[in-house]
DNA sequence: AGTTACCTTGACGTGCGCGTTAACGTTGCT
DNA sequence: AGCAACGTTAACGCGCACGTCAAGGTAACT
């Protein structure tokens, strides 16, 4: 069960186009700290794991969608090793005290998050509706002084 | 009437502030062509009025909001000139015909503009809802793992 | 007339986010 | 063993969106 139809593991060709990145970007965003160097096959190649496609896709939603700089978002997305880190350790309970700090944290994080979104959202519907109103004034205006050529429609 | 509460022209000290920018980045979008050259005094300082900042604070939207770049957000503006040639030559009834054109024609980039902002808005709704998921799991997590802690709130 | 604050136009510098090229190693197939 | 496809690092380049001087003019007040 490697290759059915999701490779457990992708050469960084692969990865880079079902992310829509080029591959320069995804070496760019390991040398940035970004990604955490994905394991590697004997011959050096790069291997990308299922996680490291959902990171690279987090981080690709934060630039495009919100617009953040690479250094913002490696802030940002060490909550998610947390995540990784529950799904890892999920039984060696090696210090749950500080793991549950650890997660808190995150939930911390991620409620900025939520709350960055949720402010954006807030703006752009304003924008929303200021370009609604816009486009009744272009109607009212169309309709006023130039009938006729709405009659064709 | 000039001075009691909202100078009309301002200067581009206090536009740049109460825009939120630089004066370089004024000076910069003009030179882009982004704003059409302000009035100049008669010693050459430039005097912003109250459209030219009604026009820098929607070129400040789209780019933080949408993060378009300075290119995009030039053509996506020229509408705006439409606006205000209608209150312009509101009267002046030149060509009614061609612009009946023109407002059409800034009627379909405005929806198009729409268009863009409901999908990213979507795209927005939906990463916060993974994002609340998560949150859901850290909570859930800290309840059954760590639940001594939380009884502390 | 002098001072201070504000403005002007160049022109060069800068950080980010990659693109591109060069020189070279690896994989997999025949 | 050879070839094509794919990968590697290192280094330079580039466009965007300004930042940052430098050298000088203007406004307004005293």
């Amino acid at each position: 069960m490697d290759d059915a139809q999701g490779h457990a593991y992708l050469q960084i060709g692969e990865a880079a186009e079902r992310a829509q990145l080029t591959q320069r970007t995804l070496r760019y965003y390991e040398e940035k700290g970004l990604l955490n160097p994905p394991t590697r096959m004997d011959g050096g190649f790069r291997l990308y794991s299922a996680d490291d496609m959902e990171r690279i896709d987090r981080i690709r939603q934060l630039k495009e969608l919100l617009g953040f700089s690479l250094a913002d978002i490696k802030e940002m997305i060490e909550s998610d090793d947390v995540r990784l880190q529950i799904r890892a350790e999920w039984r060696s309970d090696a210090d749950t005290a500080e793991k549950a700090e650890q997660i808190r944290r995150a939930r911390e994080v991620t409620l900025q998050q939520i709350g960055l979104l949720d402010q954006k959202m807030q703006k752009m519907n304003a924008m929303r509706d200021t370009l609604a109103e816009r486009i009744e004034k272009y109607d009212t205006w169309l309709l006023e002084r130039a009938p006729a050529l709405e009659a064709g429609r």
